[in-house]
DNA sequence: CCGGATCCAAGAGGATACTG
DNA sequence: CAGTATCCTCTTGGATCCGG
């Protein structure tokens, strides 16, 4: 999202919310901060199929609207360590509610998927 | 999101959610849809910018999700009108915590974008 | 009015190789 | 170990046209 399409507009707090974190990795990759501090090679084992490249684009971009810290150690081999700031931390209710919601919806729900179809209905 | 990747990949709850409404529309959809009943012409009119194959794909997926029904009315002109199921409307307290946390992030952000750039400061 | 079909542009993001 | 750069693929989604 560009900063001019948040102030011209966005004025729906949801939509900002939604345009700030609303790609493929803000929320799993915050999600992993919530339990605790994180280096680099932690998140990109935590997330299964991220690139180093949009991993460090997200990474920046939460840094940039100050939900997450970057430390850098002056250490060889080089250690960098990212937490949530407390701006970060005001989403503890949206993590809470989504976690709710998606334990319901995957207790209840039948999944089609082939996994749960019987093989006499799998087409070949 | 694939319902193979839902069932064999997705075992975190929030992953879960975030496949199935991180996309361009789905939320600002659904949180027009919290208002009540809407035709289609005026889901078109309440998000700007979409275009009616996007907001058809939209709908139909959620509506396979069982969080949208849609009911049409054999009537000439045709009328449609989009409503939230019930586990639809299981997404209220995600959607309270997004408003809320979007509302102080709007009203405590400097905004760094043109409109709040000083004359001075902006480059020609 | 609703929405399917087609075509196409833009961008997100993955794989890989390389640097400090 | 952390991060950048390049290349390239694939998905998303907008524009347009058409049909019921």
């Amino acid at each position: 999202m560009s900063m001019a399409k948040a102030c011209i507009d966005v004025q729906c707090p949801i939509q900002f919310v939604v345009d700030l974190l609303g790609n493929k990795w803000s929320i799993l990759l915050l999600r992993e901060l919530f339990g605790g501090d994180r280096r680099t090679h932690e998140l990109l084992a935590a997330l299964p199929g991220v690139s180093t490249k949009t991993l460090t684009q997200r990474l920046r971009e939460l840094e940039a609207h100050g939900l997450v810290e970057r430390r850098v150690y002056a250490e060889v081999p080089p250690r960098v360590e990212y937490s949530l700031t407390p701006k970060g931390q005001q989403l503890q209710p949206v993590m809470a509610a989504l976690h709710q919601v998606g334990s319901q919806w995957l207790a209840q729900d039948p999944c089609f998927c082939v996994l749960n179809t019987p093989p006499w209905l799998i087409e070949r």
